[in-house]
DNA sequence: CTGACCGTTCAAACTATTTGCATGATTGAC
DNA sequence: GTCAATCATGCAAATAGTTTGAACGGTCAG
């Protein structure tokens, strides 16, 4: 419903190249080049100024975008509005999020909403925390489980109702027999020492267990890259080093590993949120989703007890 | 700038159906059906109900509208914003206005800005009332100059933002040697026995003197129709009837006539309001045309002495 | 029951957007 | 300095989207 010159515009503002804003767009950068181009003729006036090799947004743009801002946002009110309009939601709703999310906090959400409106059609999307700011700008997206990394966009972002929804304690992941596997209590600087295999630079597995590790005072020495649990199990199973994994991500049972849960003051978890247009939150389908989700959450994740 | 499909919603319901709605468009009904059921798709409502061989726009469409409404106002807002961000106004300006005011108000104005701005393209549309409206909500054009008529949208209409420019004295025309233009004072009620010479029914002309003449207290016997000034004229001048013309109106020198101006309280007048989109006015582009328009129609129309 | 209107549908004509490739400009590495 | 890499844009061709025109079924007034 918005106007798709102005997503393409706040596309580029987000990621600060034509190119990239293709990129995320699914486009070419000629097509969001002549879009640009096209939506400066419409408003009468220069959105991109040359910049090196690159562009960067002129006054103007910042305008404007501030503008797609406030229309996004009366969009979202107005959507809720029909909604609330009673009569059975009709039409598609999107719910995407990471890897774990999708797995096992979407699906029961997914399936509620479809037994409760037969005439909803809902969809999954499995995406990377990142791609997910993205399908909920493009509205590919309605609701996005997440996992915060250093490149979300600020809470204060007003495209975005960014609200926490639940922390995913971690687990400290070791091969079975090992000495921490003993120990009562278990923090995680307790394996400071350890070799660790963690994800791929960029993913979000490696930022999320470089963080914890950071905030607990040290830094792995990083010995593997492995970005699937059954990956990391394994490779901890043959002792090759620990790994770090959230309550929600179930492991497999061939590895002979010993799981520990995490303590401290905050025990390390992630923080999980549910992100939506801003306004959008209101809109009874989503809001049922965010209620099954939390619910779903509870059943899996069993009273935090002791901490 | 504004969706092209909720703009195709507020036609039908300005309008009421949808083949009213395309011709206001130049769009064909095929069209505008498409584009409905796009809207409707889009928004996951229905948005017409079929009503007898029309149709009725559902609850839906309202909120629809309310919301188009409030993004119509908020673009104009960011257009001003984005005008008064200095640097010369470029890009394309369009006054429309019906025949008077295109002949002899926004000349001036239009050349004012063009001489002003060289990177302005300045367009005029002439057109009658009714369609000026809707050149302003399809953005064909910014600034209307037009008569209130019994179909003019209401003041309170949000889309738009009508202000009174000025009050343009009718003068009722007579044949010279005629007896009412030996009179010293006339009012409109001393021609109401006179025959009468009207532009045909539903234009702009035909509503404004029957307007004149029932708020003078009679209705007029209308023996000819004439649309032209030029027409009505000779038509005088021939001893046919009587007409009534704007003040602002220049008649040709060719036909024998006395042009007598009307007394009363108040004055029988025409007024000539100047209508943008809500929130447009503050451009500073169309301040200035108003500006010019207020200038020449007060050398136009030398100071209302007595009344 | 007939003619006038109205809204919808469908294939075909038409527009506008998107792509793919070529080009010029800039940056950083060697 | 040279070279490869990165970036934005222009243009012709492909593609997707919109608009048209003609046909149809429903409704209303005479």
């Amino acid at each position: 419903m918005i106007d798709s010159r102005l997503r393409i515009l706040q596309m580029v503002a987000e990621h600060g190249t034509v190119t990239a804003a293709a990129q995320a767009l699914h486009y070419t950068p000629s097509a969001v080049s002549y879009q640009l181009r096209q939506l400066a003729a419409e408003a009468g006036v220069e959105l991109v100024a040359h910049q090196g090799r690159g562009i960067r947004l002129t006054n103007a743009a910042h305008i404007l975008l501030r503008h797609a801002e406030r229309v996004q946002e009366q969009w979202e009110l107005t959507r809720a509005e029909l909604a609330a309009l009673g009569s059975e939601p009709t039409g598609q709703v999107t719910l995407c999020g990471f890897s774990t999310a999708a797995s096992r906090l979407l699906p029961p959400a997914a399936a509620g909403l479809r037994d409760a409106h037969p005439h909803l059609t809902v969809r999954i999307i499995e995406a990377e925390p990142d791609r997910c700011f993205d399908l909920l700008l493009s509205e590919e997206a309605d609701l996005a489980l997440l996992v915060v990394t250093a490149d979300s966009p600020p809470m204060t972002d007003r495209r975005f109702d960014q609200q926490p929804l639940l922390d995913d304690p971690l687990d400290l992941v070791v091969p079975q027999g090992h000495p921490l596997s003993w120990r009562r209590r278990v923090t995680l600087a307790d394996a400071a020492g350890e070799p660790w295999i963690v994800g791929h630079p960029g993913t979000t597995y490696h930022q999320l267990v470089l963080a914890a590790c950071m905030s607990a005072g040290f830094t792995p020495h990083i010995a593997h890259h492995a970005d699937e649990w059954a990956t990391g199990t394994a490779l901890v199973a043959h002792g090759f080093g620990v790994i770090l994994v959230p309550r929600l991500a179930q492991l497999g049972q061939e590895s002979p590993v010993t799981r520990i849960p995490l303590r401290g003051e905050p025990a390390p978890a992630r923080r999980i949120m549910s992100v939506t247009r801003l306004g959008a939150r209101e809109i009874p389908t989503l809001t049922q989703a965010v209620d099954t989700i939390t619910a779903t959450a509870a059943r899996l994740l069993p009273k935090p007890d002791g901490g």
